[in-house]
DNA sequence: GTCGCGCTTTGATACAGATCAACCGGGAAA
DNA sequence: TTTCCCGGTTGATCTGTATCAAAGCGCGAC
């Protein structure tokens, strides 16, 4: 059921999410420590990493890939809570289950550390605490713009505003990002996006087509997306008043 | 402008927060320390405690009253993003502004530390940032209900919601709750509610009044609450899934 | 090739909640 | 006492998004 294990266990130093993850600020006899617990999975893109309730014997990053965590109602309802990219964090030191499902909705790279050598190491390195305080309130503060999303933005606004955040943390995207256009592939599907945003996934179709005869994106495929003035869409996301900080 | 700061600094040991707050895991030492850069200052209900983007030179906990974080969009439409009990954190070590507005929407007393030294304090006293790291986690938790709450729920489940939020953390009924009546004050205004829920002050007036007609609630005046039988709240609220952890 | 299936788009209609508007009730100020 | 004001309730109507339904478009399997 699980893919496999991978055998290969590079290098931290070499690691492309090195300098990003909760690993960031550990010192090499510190990396070493965790070399030692660590152990790489992959998924497929479809796959639950883990199931709400379930319990959860590793925490760990993500190294490639998209993941996201969503909570569902009996009935079925479900809601988008957190969207995981490279380097994002995964797990609760100190708790047994996932509040959440974990699903990738890409082929993803997982590097895992087992649970229990994870929060010794924690209270022995003050470095992956101190990393980590700071990665949850970034996360925080992202839960906290979303609520603003999901509260009071209307269905175009929403769209807008997921847009934005997927050119903004797109590799492609970080560095030399000019004014002018912006190109990206989408990675999630327009039913994942309406989780997202608590909209219907007809709703989600109906705004990207009117933001297209708008002239605000272009679309090429169903997933790639060009942004020709991204001052433009982060007027239509309601969030314009940095006036101009693109990153 | 400001409120007085008072004078009176009452030992941490007699502190009505010392066991929940930021300083719960900290040695006597420890606390003598925070002790030297403490200080209390007291708001009045409806006094704004820090605006968004402004500077803040202080981080604290609320010793008692209640505060929300709200962000408001160029338009003026307003969320809450949190609220703030006794106990609860304000501010973020590494950051020099505050990302929302910090308001007290009763007349509260909020124990503050100065921030430069509370970060010093925090790089020496892993004890500090260990229940930092929790709390955030809490809140992250939180918040990410609550986005399924805004994203996902109707009118009348957002409102019980709400009130089985408010019930749980209220300190008359953190004790003893039994299963049937639960009594408490609502802390908040129906417009206060509204920009909690993403809704407008008039559907909050409606589904409260088709709440108490329907039986789940009782209200004496406009803030005093009863709840007859909680779990009948709590499926109106549309998470009865765990079935009767009532706390 | 073409069949079938998943994802997406588009259309018609329904409805929950917003909006606009009037009124109520209690407490503080005059 | 009267008046005013603020927070709250209730009513009438409008509208944005959900819902129900059908059809289009790739793309892999056969």
């Amino acid at each position: 059921m699980d893919a496999p294990v991978l055998k290969t266990s590079p290098n931290c130093s070499e690691c492309p999410i090195r300098h990003r993850a909760v690993c960031a600020r550990c010192e090499p006899d510190e990396l070493e420590q965790l070399e030692n617990i660590k152990y790489y999975r992959s998924f497929e893109a479809g796959q639950t990493i883990v199931w709400s309730n379930d319990r959860m014997d590793f925490v760990g990053s993500v190294v490639s890939g998209i993941a996201t965590l969503t909570q569902t109602m009996e009935d079925g309802r479900t809601q988008m809570v957190g969207l995981l990219l490279p380097s994002d964090f995964v797990g609760r030191p100190g708790r047994d289950g996932s509040a959440y499902d974990v699903v990738a909705t890409s082929d993803l790279v997982m590097c895992c550390f087992r649970k229990k050598p994870f929060e010794k190491l924690m209270q022995e390195t003050p470095h992956i605490a101190q990393r980590l305080l700071e990665m949850t309130l970034d996360e925080l503060d992202a839960a906290r713009e979303w609520m603003l999303v999901l509260g009071r933005k209307t269905a175009r606004e929403k769209i807008a505003s997921l847009l934005s955040i997927i050119a903004r943390r797109d590799p492609q995207n970080i560095k030399g990002m000019k004014p002018g256009a912006v190109v990206f592939d989408l990675p999630l599907t327009r039913e994942a996006m309406a989780d997202y945003l608590g909209l219907t996934l007809e709703t989600v179709s109906r705004q990207m087509s009117a933001l297209r005869k708008d002239g605000v994106i272009e679309l090429e495929g169903k997933r790639h997306v060009t942004v020709p003035d991204m001052y433009r869409l982060l007027e239509e996301a309601g969030d314009d008043s940095d006036g101009g900080n693109l990153i």
